[in-house]
DNA sequence: CCTCAAAGCGAAGGATTCTTCATATATTGG
DNA sequence: CCAATATATGAAGAATCCTTCGCTTTGAGG
């Protein structure tokens, strides 16, 4: 259920031939790496094209203009978190609160971490981007992942399940960001993110009702 | 304690007459004026000057390139909020925690919001900006005004309090800006803030060393 | 009132960038 | 092997954009 992408950024059209997949993957991956290296404003079609080893005409074959390859790049990236959010929650039916939310810091975390340098490249790749429809679909895929893994717990129920999960994915999605801006050190981060699972706990067991 | 901006992003020089000043403020709204209405990629020296009611000559005059600028309103913008946030933490020193957690999240999420499209603004200009430096400078000093507030509290104390303020700061700025950039109804914001406040105050009494 | 420094002006040079399109090459199904 | 189709190329047009600099106007102090 991703979202319809706004016409202007549409793809042109599918690779049918393998070439053309590997052309693709190509302009995927040398989209990050100029994004890294050279930052969003030097983020230039040239640019790219040299990098992935392809001409720029072929670049448009792909995609209508500029702000559609980052549109694809960050469909794809969300894509990858949501199915990874998705599979936790799945794996933690029933559980007990407390196993929910580690798993689900652990998971988003995680899925973050694996590739850092991509994950900040893509924050600032959205920028300008005319993507909220983008960050609202994976918004509602995650929402709707982690209402049915809470209210599955064998611990515990919500009265307002909604308002408390909606509070608490802000709260992980906006501080993994924050952490991850701030590029600081890695057994830093690493504890900030267990304060961050014993914290969500603490909130959910402070608004929760017991089922003992 | 203001970070030293890198050279190349240094003012020009200062205003000396009223007249200069008033272009400068101008100049500064029309900036805002530009990113909200336009965006970053179309933020054009042209089009601040023209919008500011000055020549793009005169903005040359107060900065060397248009990052400077940049620079300069997130400075600016900052330093106002770093402020208010000194000035909350003064005002409950010695208070409990509760008291001070509530204060805290209400000075941020105030000072983000009083003029929320302008914080979207800036948000957003901040990116590709050499800015590291300034967030850095801007988050020592509201640690440093945080920690002072927190160990003054009447009813707790803290081992590992450095850990625990970077989480809660990490925590809050992270999750103002999640819910910022998400657009949501007015009502679920403040309902929302509600929600942090009372998630921060749950995490500080599971950390905290009684007192009493 | 006069003079000098401060402030303001804006056309134009120089540099990038996005995108197209006519052409060339590769692949596939028959 | 031969169309027919898919893919790739990259020079060049058109559109911006950043920044400078020689010149004009304004303000302040004497």
């Amino acid at each position: 259920m991703a979202a319809t992408p706004p016409m202007h950024l549409k793809a042109r059209k599918k690779p049918r031939q393998a070439r053309a997949a590997a052309t693709l993957d190509a302009i995927f991956e040398a989209t990050i790496q100029v994004l890294l290296a050279e930052g969003l404003h030097r983020l230039t079609t040239t640019r790219v094209a040299e990098r992935a080893g392809v001409s720029v005409g072929s670049m448009y074959q792909y995609f209508p203009n500029k702000q559609a390859l980052l549109y694809a790049l960050n469909e794809r990236y969300l894509d990858i978190v949501a199915e990874k959010v998705e599979t936790t929650c799945q794996n933690k039916h029933g559980a007990t609160t407390s196993e929910m939310v580690n798993a689900l810091v652990d998971a988003y975390w995680q899925a973050k971490t694996e590739r850092s340098d991509v994950t900040r490249a893509l924050y600032r790749s959205a920028v300008e981007l005319d993507n909220e429809a983008l960050i609202e679909a994976f918004a509602k895929r995650v929402d709707a992942a982690t209402i049915a893994m809470l209210s599955s717990a064998s611990d515990a129920s919500y009265v307002n399940l909604a308002l408390i999960n909606t509070t608490l994915l802000s709260v992980i999605f906006g501080t993994v960001r924050n952490v991850f801006e701030r590029d600081l050190p890695a057994a830093l981060e690493a504890e900030i993110r267990d304060q961050l699972a014993m914290m969500c706990l603490c909130y959910l067991e402070a608004v929760r009702i017991s089922k003992t």
